[in-house]
DNA sequence: GTCCTTGTAGTCAGTTTTGACTATTCAGAT
DNA sequence: ATCTGAATAGTCAAAACTGACTACAAGGAC
């Protein structure tokens, strides 16, 4: 339900057409949900069924005609249960990456170490792309830092793995580094 | 991806049918993929029409039989190729819990602390669950210890945001703690 | 024996998600 | 004027995913 909470919350400070909506989602949410904008659309769509938000055709200038979208009492309503149900609920992450990690022992440690330290550079640009996030308002500054608190700690572990790795006599490892 | 690369990892250790597949995933990979018993299903199809695996119908006992699944050829040859290509990226991981947080300020502080004290105890639950877990054999163990330094990190990031809010000052947050 | 619960094995219809596509407008170059 | 590339706004068929369900067997209680 974070998607619809996630929509809800937005149209709540003001009215939005999808693009819109999509747009804002992609720029400074990447860090909570992984919104397509043809799911942005299906979402709205069912909101807006479910009476939740209601569209209204809006023309500005010479543009086409688009939807624009508004909160109705019962979305306000849904809003305040959903915004209280996951704050007060931990949602476990899920690490895509430890995938991989399961099966470390398959490759021979020096090709393993290698692509680990390729998997540290992205995570470092990741890093440092967040460290240089402008300022924003509000409680958007809070899951900035809150992702630059979670991408040091991986990096952190992440190189203690390599180095473990290094320095372990585990078969191949010796030689191919 | 990974779900595939996890499928093919674990089928290449020992041919297994889709509701093994299932159990072991549901108990052991938690913190990497969620993995529902018909997307098993579906998944393992899918990679048998591609040639990745191939179904064997198996008997054992007068149970009846089953679809036992083993990896081919060409299977073992993108297991190697998706293994390195997830070693080697970074997969940024999702929040979900971080939408509730980014709509923080719609909450009077008092209320908004007392829901994220609910979340707090059940990160701490999390944590030492994951603490008690049982040794793995080889790299499983790895993402057991990733998943306890995550949650450690998260309670702490946690614990820190509440005594700001705490102490801070906006608006209903003295007086309903 | 037969009743009941638990575990095993898998199916299927319906829901959700997405990639690829269309179509219009705007801004700037020519 | 008209061409080009980027931005805006959205649609649709296909793919992916899941909840709810069936069906059979084992093991134990009675």
């Amino acid at each position: 339900m974070e998607r619809e909470l996630l929509l809800l919350g937005l149209l709540r400070q003001e009215g939005m057409h999808g693009y819109q909506l999509h747009d804002f989602i992609e720029s400074f949410m990447q860090t909570c949900v992984d919104l397509k904008k043809s799911t942005a659309y299906y979402l709205l769509d069912k909101l807006a069924q479910a009476g939740l938000v209601d569209q209204t055709e809006e023309r500005e200038g010479n543009r086409p005609v688009r939807r624009v979208y508004h909160l109705t009492p019962a979305g306000e309503a849904m809003y305040q249960q959903l915004l209280r149900e996951n704050l007060s609920g931990y949602q476990p992450a899920r690490f895509a990456g430890n995938v991989g990690l399961t099966f470390l022992d398959d490759l021979p440690a020096g090709e393993a170490i290698f692509h680990l330290q390729q998997r540290r550079t992205q995570l470092a640009a990741a890093l440092s792309q967040a460290q240089q996030a402008p300022r924003h308002k509000g409680s958007l500054q809070l899951i900035i830092e809150h992702q630059i608190m979670h991408l040091q700690a991986e990096l952190t572990w992440l190189d203690s793995l390599v180095s473990r790795l290094e320095t372990s006599d585990h078969g191949a490892l010796t030689g191919s580094g």
